[in-house]
DNA sequence: CAGTGTGAAGTTGTTCACAGCA
DNA sequence: TGCTGTGAACAACTTCACACTG
């Protein structure tokens, strides 16, 4: 359905991943701004009320292929369907999670996931306790059956909210089992194949840059 | 509060943002090495083992005044307490959280923080059934009663992990209880005064970064 | 003229190249 | 020779400047 010629017209290749990362902030404050019935929003606006520069706000959102009008600014209606559509909201991505801990359940019950296109369809654990019960409807097994299950349903993402020890060990299971991308969450690094896309989400670097903020100022008045 | 920044006497100000990031995963990695018995690190083989360029490694860590050997590298020891000190582990950084849910629940309940210098002293909520409750030993406070105890206990910092809806008037709550960090898990982006330190954890950006590289690998082979 | 859209300049962070050292 | 340490080249991202448009 889509051409994969390198056209000067294809817009799909070249996304800086700081604008993929700000996408989905733009995405949500279109959804609040809906409800309130605006039709249009300029991208000096969003960029106030989101703390950003207005070209770049223009950059990113030209990356959607919206055309805005001048003095105007963009259609919220069209600006929301071609964010989704970028975003890939409108298909679905089934995931496992393994490690059905705090975080695990946490990210089961996210709400949003669902409709951010990611369904997280089974966990895994080692816990004999929390095997054969449930979160939020999902089911969570015993790890030894990751590769059994993952046969017969095709998973896309394994995500690993496991403590650091198991966290290569699963991931060696989950490229095993060809699952594309691997999102961790275990505070260590994972070292998977080159073609695997591997999305590291360390708290500990989000504390860090707080912590280290918060010195260079603990001086001033 | 209008004019340029003022170089401190104390440290050296410019440390990147991106370097920061990676300090963690170094000293996660220190903490395991050392258990193995190490003496000596050098930069090629952390880069190797956390993929990253071996220069990188020699200039991020340059940044806690570490000095190594040629042709052996750094004490795994020294190193480790330097970096320990660049992250402020040691001192010890009280905050409140605000909405217990699972999200909240994770944060309060993940081992691992205590050490890295964050405390959770207390938690707040407004749904009656969480309060007076606690997880993990943090009491759930109402809500009201924030103000009340933040007056009492100097706090630096706050976090927010309620639903989107009530982000910003927790935050407003927070900056006017005199909070100088605020640690953002929900989903929008808050305003505060300009010299408040906010810190967003989006989770919606990394699943949009994983979503997107996997939309462009997919007609692959 | 207020906003879009885009090439150019500026800034920040990464990688290279090489000097110095044990 | 293998590693540290650093200035210089390079790449990525952001901000600026300005032409264009309703």
């Amino acid at each position: 359905m889509e051409e994969k010629i390198k056209t000067t017209k294809s817009k799909l290749q070249p996304v800086p991943e700081p604008t993929v990362r700000r996408m989905p902030n733009y995405l949500t404050f279109l959804k609040e701004l809906q409800k309130s019935g605006e039709q249009y929003i300029s991208a000096p606006v969003i960029a106030k009320i989101l703390n950003l520069d207005p070209t770049q706000v223009v950059k990113d959102l030209s990356y959607t292929g919206i055309t805005g009008k001048p003095k105007v600014g963009y259609v919220v209606e069209d600006l929301l369907n071609l964010l989704e559509d970028f975003l890939g909201y409108n298909r679905q991505h089934e995931a496992f999670l393994v490690g059905a801990g705090f975080l695990g359940g946490a990210l089961i019950q996210y709400q949003g996931f669902r409709e951010a296109g990611l369904k997280i369809v089974a966990a895994f654990d080692v816990d004999k306790k929390k095997i054969g019960t449930e979160i939020a409807g999902v089911s969570i097994f015993d790890l030894k059956n990751f590769r059994n299950l993952a046969s017969r349903i095709h998973i896309s993402i394994g995500i690993i909210t496991t403590p650091a020890s198991e966290a290569q060990s699963v991931a060696d299971i989950m490229v095993v089992c060809g699952i594309k991308a691997i999102w961790n969450f275990a505070p260590v690094s994972i070292w998977v194949p080159e073609h695997i896309i591997i999305q590291d989400t360390h708290i500990y670097s989000n504390l860090a840059v707080i912590i280290n903020k918060l010195g260079q100022t603990n001086n001033d008045k």
